[in-house]
DNA sequence: AATTTATGTCAAT
DNA sequence: TTGACCTAAATTT
């Protein structure tokens, strides 16, 4: 179930544990046998995470991008050399028949694999299938080249409302439905606001909390947590899922900062969630 | 044991 | 706007 900063997550493995080190790939399910076959024996040369999609570069002949989204249910798990699982989705089973692509590494107790499952996208991709997919997206918040001008001037001129703008992957690549509701909670400003009427100042505020919560998300491993200690239970580090949010998935209950109780909407197909009080039209 | 849900996207209607 | 697709955990029967 990842938004944009978990293939961050995923790409920071990739390069811990792959990147400089050839490559053994196989597709025990079958459905990406051919690609696995034409990755087999490569290097690992770098990744690229932009927004939910994840791209591994490998040397060899074109096309040298394996590219991966991984919709709504797809997911890496990591193993190391005795099979134990070291990350990622827990898999009960330990049962390889419906990985699509397994990638290994080393030797003995230096052996690593990743094993993808459910992904919507597993493709191999040459330069301009990298370049015709990065041109869909957005600026992702995560990366050191994201220029937040491209996603103001969408917003500004847009009469959608911001909660909507936010998820759209061309405006802002890698915010999920967590941060289309935190993020105008924690810049004071109603998700349902068209584009148009959200100021400059406001935008801008949602674009660095926006790249705060996730990056501190990426530090935790994934988990994402964006209230701050003074607005949630003491409970010696560890942050149920109940305290870890201001508005997302809190309908019903009190907000964490007025009182005010949380609201839920249906903005497009899903679920919008904010605080009527903080969070003024 | 069967059904629903989940932080998603795309094509067809 | 709806349906298809993909998988595992949570929930209901």
């Amino acid at each position: 179930m990842p938004e944009g900063h978990m293939i961050h997550v995923d790409a920071r493995r990739f390069d811990e544990a792959m990147t400089g080190h050839v490559v053994h790939t196989d597709s025990p399910q079958g459905r990406f046998a051919e690609g696995a076959a034409a990755l087999d024996g490569r290097t690992l040369r770098g990744t690229e995470a932009w927004g939910k999609n994840l791209f591994l570069r490998f040397s060899g002949d074109s096309p040298q991008y394996l590219h991966v989204h991984l919709g709504l249910i797809g997911g890496w798990t990591w193993w190391d050399h005795d099979h134990q699982q070291l990350s990622g989705r827990p898999v009960v089973k330990a049962d390889s028949s419906n990985v699509r692509l397994r990638l290994r590494v080393g030797r003995g107790d230096a052996e690593r694999s990743a094993e993808l499952r459910g992904a919507i996208t597993c493709t191999l991709v040459d330069e301009e299938g990298l370049d015709t997919a990065v041109a869909k997206l957005g600026p992702d918040p995560l990366r050191d080249d994201a220029d937040p001008g491209v996603a103001w001037a969408k917003v500004r001129k847009s009469k959608k409302p911001i909660g909507g703008l936010l998820l759209d992957q061309g405006v802002t690549a890698g915010a999920g439905l967590i941060w289309r509701a935190e993020v105008p909670f924690l810049a004071g400003v109603d998700p349902h606001r068209p584009g148009v009427d959200v100021t400059e100042d406001e935008f801008t505020t949602m674009w660095s909390e926006m790249a705060r919560v996730m990056r501190d998300a990426v530090e935790r491993g994934g988990k994402e947590i964006t209230t701050d200690p003074e607005d949630r239970p003491e409970t010696d580090g560890h942050v149920s899922r109940d305290d870890a949010f201001y508005v997302f998935r809190r309908d019903g209950e009190p907000c964490l900062r007025c009182g005010t109780v949380v609201r839920v909407a249906e903005m497009g197909t899903r679920k919008v969630w904010w605080c009527p009080t903080c969070q003024p039209s």
